[in-house]
DNA sequence: TATAATGTGTAGCACAAGCTACATTTTGAC
DNA sequence: GTCAAAATGTAGCTTGTGCTACACATTATA
């Protein structure tokens, strides 16, 4: 991505978002994988590239990324793998992506949407947030 | 970006979820320069770059992306200005903003949380989920 | 007014994420 | 066991976002 600039105040506030995004799509890669390795038992390309709607190719160089990222494994023509690096990750993406969701609706936001902002929305909820969502959720049952 | 793949029910969602990436930095510099412009009375590239935290060659690029994205004017050494439409998405920018730290803050986040974490959340929520937003506030005085 | 400091702009590079097109491997059907 | 279909992988292109380095314009100061 590159090296940072000097910063000042709001600067870092910007530049934190930014990173943030550099991290969503492998947090999504890695949610999905655990998904499909506990539903279908194995996660392939081809499975892993129709579920987020992108080319195979495309996922198969994200899946690199993954690998190089020290989250997955891959051996050709034999399916994806997490490692427990990868695992821990995809655990805490699944945990942050439900109470995102379960706020949403405690709002008052349709399900459907809920489901739909949540995907983004989660990748830039600090753990000072979290903490708060849960609070929140826990005090109104 | 490129085209498209063939979507199937689950894809749509996250291929939404990206193309909101792209919109994103738009609707920052956007909100910036009306900020800039509003407060200084005019918005220098090379103040954009600081306030983003990103060089001025950086800033002077997405600044290109914006004239021909229609938002914005520029002419040599002479500042940059916003649009009809690049004043609308500011005001709906901020708008949009504002409730989404609001919400936060009435969810038990702390306020400098709010406004970092806000940063990217806004850039994800959608109509539906806003206006949900607003009725909660106003639910709750 | 000449010159230094500051601001602007351009060029060129890197990397991520997307695509299509083509090659290769595996799987499955006969 | 062979061969076609499906999956996988590779190569090469595009766009977006970031950087540094260098050139040019403007502003401020001596």
């Amino acid at each position: 991505m590159g090296k940072l600039p000097a910063e000042g105040t709001q600067a870092r506030r910007f530049g934190k978002t930014r990173s943030a995004q550099s991290t969503a799509l492998l947090e999504d890669y890695a949610e999905l994988i655990a998904d499909l390795l506990e539903g279908e038992g194995e996660a392939r390309p081809t499975d892993i590239a129709r579920r987020l709607g992108v080319s195979h190719a495309t996922a198969i160089k994200t899946i690199s990324r993954l690998k190089r990222a020290g989250l997955a494994t891959a051996r050709p023509y034999r399916g994806v793998f997490l490692t427990e690096k990868g695992h821990e990750l995809a655990d805490r993406v699944r945990v942050r992506h439900r109470l995102v969701v379960d706020v949403l609706r405690a709002l008052g936001v349709p399900t459907e949407s809920a489901e739909a902002d949540a995907e983004g929305i989660e990748h830039y909820v600090s753990e000072s947030t979290l903490k708060a969502f849960a609070q929140f959720l826990k005090a109104r049952g």
